[in-house]
DNA sequence: TTCATATATCGAGATTTATAGATATATTTG
DNA sequence: CAAATATATCTATAAATCTCGATATATGAA
């Protein structure tokens, strides 16, 4: 972590929308209903789910999601036309490590 | 710590000057002169050595920190004409938890 | 291949933030 | 009180971000 790493997740974590999503994420399978595919949520919520509980439009939430994983916030893995957001524990970790 | 407090220091979070203020404010006494009056860093730094130290204008870093203590992330502190600002860990810990 | 669905990217107007200079306020000193 | 210094606030312009609709791309299904 570094001082522009650092400061790109500030930028994440400077609307009221993303910090959501991340406090969503914490408990996908509280916040979130099961995927009619995937029966867990090892991988996190898709795309959808969150564009819609999030009340955005697609093209918002997707930017956001997109850049959230830029900064290493999100981890995103693909199972066919799904794309699966979670929690990047390890960078949340360095980046508390680097502000505390 | 709840969602908007959280997502207002993610503001001041997100400017790498900000980040870099609170970088500094960690080790005070490394990152600084010692202050003519004050011969100690009990109450952190005063603005003027901020201001000089990040070379930004005067009225740009009192907004920087006016509204970092606002948040909740400085401590600011009067003595005389001088205002010394230091972290607030109790704050950073609150928000750190809010986050992981 | 064509269609439907999920996600990503582009372009643009609205809103917010960045930053400075000017000015105001507060405090100490002469 | 007047002058000097430190900090805060006001005002304005430039830059960045927000957010959407339109469009493009990717994938699975028919």
């Amino acid at each position: 972590m570094n001082l522009r790493k650092a400061t790109e997740i500030g930028k994440c974590l400077s609307n009221e929308t993303r910090v959501q999503i991340m406090e969503w994420l914490k408990k996908p399978e509280i916040n979130f209903p099961p995927h009619e595919t995937l029966k867990h949520f090892n991988d996190g919520v898709c795309v959808t789910y969150i564009q819609e509980k999030a009340g955005l439009s697609q093209s918002t939430i997707s930017t956001y999601l997109t850049n959230m994983e830029k900064c290493g916030l999100l981890i995103s893995t693909r199972h066919g036309k799904w794309s699966y957001l979670k929690r990047n524990e390890k960078t949340i970790k360095e980046y508390i490590n680097f502000i505390i």
